[in-house]
DNA sequence: GATAAATATCAGGCTAAAATAAATAAAACA
DNA sequence: TGTTTTATTTATTTTAGCCTGATATTTATC
């Protein structure tokens, strides 16, 4: 069984080795995680001797198939417990990532198998991202953005980037919510900025913003 | 904010004054906790210092009033989260505590009183013990065993004093739910033992069990 | 290809929560 | 009451997970 920090580990090397696909460096880790470098070696030295990464010193570190496994296990369990909370408690999607993190960690096969069904087996929870199934099969998503849009191209929100909370209430306010239609209507190249159309409003967003959306296209 | 195991220290406290309802020992506490005695006295130090308890050395401990206001949340949490895996999600009353052992530990508030409201507000966990409210109000209680009932008498089973999964699965196989009217046909003088009658059936039953069942009178 | 800068590791130390072992206080009893 | 037994506390050690500071390795730059 593993402790609540490796666990925490195993998550962020997962998603960091996920994000460019290569090995993931110690101070990677160390910064993404917010502890001493010196402090991750140390634990990437007790994950290796569990076999749940291989570890080169200096050449950083890749998770094992185990690894991997345990980690998209976490992360099932993140998830399911995210939708749990905004479809049956009625929370917000901007409220639910910290105590998901905490739920995440409770040790119990048969709960979040129970949790999923008792869910309806969702495919993503409701940030968008895709949830694995019991055999830790995750779904690769489109990872098309609205700032890949060409000008009058439109498409569905489907998941965000970034799901810190200011920027999901931003979102909010705006009345930007997954499932909306989205189209480009202008194309600002000084700044990259984009006008938008949805729900027969017009809304200006930064690029940061358009960079931040995942649009799944639609067929033309 | 308290630790995971500050907060086990509270509940077991909590449990042990509340049965016998005065000061509890180092040695009972380290029995019920299984650690050793000296690691009880370093914990009570600290919970002391943190004003949950009123400690006295060599006297034993009582929960101060933020101490029993603690003690009382994490049993909310608890028989809340046991509710719910029965209910929802369709786990037996013996395979509970251990899981709800994990989820009262986690913290939020809301989430609490939303789980509440989500599951009715519901007065009794599947064991038939009662949840605190909000603001950490309890009901007391009635003590009456079935032990405790005179030849012919009958009531109703509405809790277990023991709780372990051993003693539910013996429940579950006799058929004796809560919620059943039981009735006591014989009582063996040699051995305490009872025959009992419930759904039109006899059972003959021990002295230990009659005990560890919780009965409501039927009015008379 | 040598050297500076950036990264990573190692050695040693700190704290929380447990353990052991030794010392002391309280309770039991002769 | 004095002594023995039991309970409790104090002192010291262990382990996990973090830290700081010193050293080693890699990468970048001239």
């Amino acid at each position: 069984m593993l402790s609540l920090s490796e666990e925490n580990y195993i998550k962020a090397i997962y998603h960091l080795q996920t994000k460019d696909n290569k090995r993931v460096s110690t101070s990677q880790l160390s910064e993404y995680i917010r502890n001493k470098a010196s402090s991750v070696t140390d634990m990437l030295k007790k994950l290796a001797s569990k076999s749940l990464i291989e570890y080169k010193k200096y050449q950083g570190v890749r998770l094992s198939n185990t690894g991997e496994r345990t980690a998209l296990m976490i992360i099932r369990k993140h998830r399911l417990w995210e939708v749990f909370l905004v479809e049956k408690l009625d929370f917000n999607w901007d409220e639910v990532h910290e105590i998901a993190e905490q739920l995440e960690h409770i040790q119990s096969e048969k709960l979040v198998d129970r949790l999923d069904s008792f869910l309806n087996f969702p495919k993503r929870d409701p940030h968008g991202d895709p949830i694995p199934n019991k055999h830790g099969e995750i779904e690769v998503h489109n990872k098309t953005r609205l700032s890949d849009l060409q000008l009058n191209e439109s498409g569905i929100f489907v998941g965000v980037v970034d799901s810190s909370a200011s920027f999901l209430v931003y979102l909010d306010k705006q009345g930007i919510a997954l499932g909306k239609s989205l189209s480009v209507k202008e194309k600002e190249a000084y700044d990259n900025s984009l006008l938008i159309e949805y729900d027969n409003k017009h809304l200006r967003i930064t690029a940061l913003t358009a960079q931040n959306l995942y649009i799944k296209l639609n067929e033309r």
